[in-house]
DNA sequence: TCTGCATGAAAAA
DNA sequence: TTTTCCTGCAGAG
């Protein structure tokens, strides 16, 4: 959970619990850095913006964008950076400083309109505008960039299908090559950015490929068939702030989606497959549990 | 109350 | 390949 806003329902301004349901992968960088912009304001005339850092071991130099204008958000993959022009800072793009945040296994970065709640737990940082305010915890990443130490995050990672710019033909000059298994590659970030181990596991049941097989047995068409359909499947993460793999066919209720239809296989070990009704198979692959069904996923 | 596990990734070995 | 780190929750007892 994490990376969650609360804009969307009645009482925007209450603390919110997350859905249970919301597994942060790329999906909920992107949306972060759009409920981001949108809740605080940022622009070159935007108000200045209150940054706190409640645990100083993990937010050095944070000072220096308190009273900071948020100039834009970004995300590439599960990185979220936000981009400030300090109070003594020159016009122009020199001075900007980059805030940089990756939420990890348990960070959360709760947004929300109108006065915070009470500070507790261990927060360990707070922006606040008039408008609204955004609460960090527990993030892997919480620093500040220049621009050529966020250009050195960025070359460490791969294309994002959640960018318009993406390319899907560099990835595939990777995986052509490589001997290691598909359901391996497609967890490193600097082949795709932003895929983690539910879309992993989900994207390969939607294409009915064999985790274990080596990035070079894939064709280009299937290569690209899966490409254009995490594109669909992240671009409706980031809208409904929720991984939602299955096809309403495959479903057997209809209506809003409960979590246990979201998925094809992901955390369905034992389960019965929703296609052929086989056991869902599971193995620790590239140091995370893997899903998968053996006989819907031959290829 | 205690234990183990989870959406991640860097460091150590 | 294994360990480590950050937090919160569910399930066991």
């Amino acid at each position: 959970m994490s990376g969650q806003s609360n804009l969307d329902g009645p009482g925007a301004a209450e603390p919110h619990r997350p859905p249970e349901d919301v597994l942060p992968e790329g999906h909920t960088i992107h949306r972060l850095a759009r409920d981001l912009k949108a809740t605080l304001g940022a622009g070159p005339n935007s108000e200045t913006v209150h940054a706190t850092a409640l645990q100083e071991r993990f937010s050095a130099g944070i000072a220096r964008i308190d009273g900071a204008r948020l100039l834009r958000t970004d995300a590439w993959g599960k990185h979220f950076f936000a981009a400030f022009r300090p109070k003594d800072a020159p016009a122009g793009t020199a001075g900007i400083a980059w805030l940089h945040v990756h939420l990890g296994l348990y960070g959360t970065f709760v947004v929300g309109r109108g006065e915070p709640p009470e500070p507790k737990g261990e927060l360990r940082l707070r922006l606040q505008s008039s408008r609204g305010w955004a609460d960090l915890r527990g993030a892997t990443a919480c620093e500040l960039l220049d621009d050529a130490e966020r250009n050195a995050v960025l070359a460490r990672l791969g294309q994002d299908p959640l960018r318009k710019d993406a390319d899907p033909l560099r990835p595939w000059s990777k995986i052509r090559r490589s001997k290691v298994a598909l359901g391996a590659l497609l967890m490193q970030q600097d082949v795709v950015a932003g895929i983690g181990n539910v879309y992993r596991a989900e994207i390969l049941f939607r294409h009915g490929l064999d985790p274990f097989r080596p990035g070079r047995e894939l064709s280009q068409e299937r290569w690209l068939d899966l490409w254009n359909d995490l594109v669909v499947l992240m671009r409706s993460g980031v809208r409904s702030g929720r991984i939602v793999t299955t096809r309403p066919a495959d479903r057997p209720r209809r209506g809003r989606v409960l979590r246990d239809d979201a998925f094809y296989v992901y955390r369905r070990a034992g389960l019965p497959c929703r296609i052929c009704g086989a056991p869902v198979q599971t193995v620790v692959m590239a140091g995370r549990n893997l899903y998968w069904c053996a006989k819907d996923q031959p290829d």
